[in-house]
DNA sequence: TAAAACGTTGGAGTGCACTCCAAGCAAGTA
DNA sequence: TACTTGCTTGGAGTGCACTCCAACGTTTTA
């Protein structure tokens, strides 16, 4: 479920905001301020909005796109890759169908992963109960 | 694959094969022979025995050792904690409660990491179905 | 025996994903 | 207003895990 579809028709309680500082979205997403800059130099942003004086100030749109991008970054995908995903975001609706392979390769690879790491379980446990029990010590 | 052929007359009494040159563990491993001399000079590697003019000679134990490296590898753990790991081993048996602390850690951190990825699953199908299907525009 | 292929070392270089710095302008508080 | 904290930029620096280099010695093959 994402977090945009906060719609402008009906007032949201005033604890929600529609711009936030740079500082304020460090604390909300964990990322450091000089992450979020350095995502929006690398392409990784949507355009973000300035003040009058040049500070950002970011939506619930921005951070919505921060929260999918930090799933990206959870599956191990290399930040090129969601800078190429970005990329398609920005040029439209054409670009669908390379996304979603974009997407459904990003998926085999997690399906992969969780299988080498539950092979490591095996070998981590059969290890563990080694220590548990008898204890005989070659490396192996 | 046999790993056993490879050469020549069997005439000395001392070779048996079971002493590899470091491009043969290279095939084996997939690892490349700079990264089995960095593992050694880091301490990664228990001492790799040498030939009489000091080329590295490893043996099936030390294979053995590799494997069980590249299992740790896989679980995401640290260099610097795999030889830390080393070390125990090298120190003896009165390490043993260490050790199993060291991959019982490593255990809780692959369980974490098996729910995060199945976690971004989650994301990446809603997502992926998305696009399969209605294909409305928003980054989100 | 000669050439090709393989091995040795210390140290330098690479790619990734941040992480920090300096110097200066902006914003909120007493 | 003065002060303190926050935000701006380009560019340099960090830590990790390799990865490669130069210059030379060893082993295998023809």
């Amino acid at each position: 479920m994402s977090v945009i579809e906060s719609t402008s028709t009906a007032r949201p309680p005033a604890t929600r905001k529609d711009r936030y500082t740079i500082s304020e979205v460090a604390a909300l997403t964990g990322l450091t301020a000089h992450t979020l800059r350095w995502y929006e130099r690398i392409g990784l942003m949507p355009h973000v909005d300035r003040s009058h004086t040049g500070q950002r100030r970011f939506t619930e749109r921005d951070l919505g796109w921060l929260a999918f991008v930090g799933k990206l970054r959870l599956t191990g995908m290399p930040v090129a890759d969601m800078v190429r995903y970005a990329e398609l975001v920005r040029e439209g609706d054409h670009t669908h169908a390379e996304r979603r392979a974009l997407l459904e390769d990003t998926r085999r690879g997690v399906l992969t992963r969780i299988a080498e790491l539950q092979d490591t379980l095996a070998v981590l446990d059969l290890k563990i109960d080694h220590y548990g029990t008898i204890c005989g010590g070659t490396p192996s």
